[in-house]
DNA sequence: CACAATTAAATTGTGCACAACCTAACGGTG
DNA sequence: CACCGTTAGGTTGTGCACAATTTAATTGTG
């Protein structure tokens, strides 16, 4: 259909472009926040949960510490998020929002929503797109090729 | 449905999650072939157009040249591909695949399809992700909030 | 209790993504 | 021809993704 590429068939292609574009339109409402979108993400699992072992955020995220050690010090050096060890296992640490880190949840709450209105889907395709990825990414990160 | 993660409702991280296991999914085969996921989808655009300048490269697979100029270079050291300036316009720099470039292409012609079928979609849920995700990258690349 | 195996984070190193800036080349107009 | 605005790539700097290694704490077993 377009002109030629050799990447008309790959859907990973298509993944890989979509998910750019998608957190490029994140980008403004996150830049005037002045945190990156897996940042963004990370935080909505710690408003969400309220206090996170680096673990399980790397479990939710499927993020492993070499990306989250430096981008939780990042957020901690913001003033956004608290780091501390746990008491009881001293190899864990628990991360949780500052008050600073709480008021940004509220000027963000609408965005998911505001900007999934952008992609101007219907909600049968929103709904269809979303579980389809989900078994892309299971049955991605099963396999073991 | 899951436990509360705060993420639930975000197609942005359904996309950023499912791209990111994709591209792992790439990865044994891109390893053993010494070339990772960006250069691979950069060499098929080499591949099928045969030279190709570093601009159309670049709006082909959304990227700059801030990206493009040090992957090149990376494929140059590895003698996978070749770099010239253009004769009539000396801006431009034309890229083409080695000898030993256009060996890769034969060696990872099945790999799109085999990873396809590794997903274990059906050809109507193939084609409806493709399309939606299509849609996705053009809406949000279009929007400018 | 001592010690090996495991686990949690952090660190190091490579490469991508993207913004901002820079330089050279081109193209048109006076 | 000289100048100005535009275009093509490259460079620099920040932050993420991921593999591999390291360190410290914990757990299990003799």
């Amino acid at each position: 259909m377009d002109e030629a590429t050799g990447l008309e068939a790959m859907l990973c292609f298509e993944l890989y472009t979509a998910s750019r574009a998608m957190t490029g339109l994140y980008r403004p409402a996150l830049d005037a926040a002045g945190i990156t979108y897996p940042q963004y993400v990370a935080l909505r699992v710690i408003w969400q949960r309220g206090s996170v072992k680096v673990t399980d955020l790397g479990a939710t995220l499927h993020l492993d510490s070499g990306t989250l050690s430096p981008l939780l010090k990042r957020l901690e050096g913001q003033n956004l998020v608290h780091r501390t060890r746990g008491e009881d296992d001293k190899r864990t640490v628990w991360v949780s929002a500052t008050p600073e880190g709480m008021l940004l949840e509220q000027q963000l709450a609408d965005l998911p929503e505001r900007l999934a209105c952008a992609l101007d889907l219907s909600v049968e395709d929103f709904t269809t797109l979303y579980h389809l990825l989900g078994r892309v990414r299971g049955t991605a990160t099963a396999s073991n090729l």
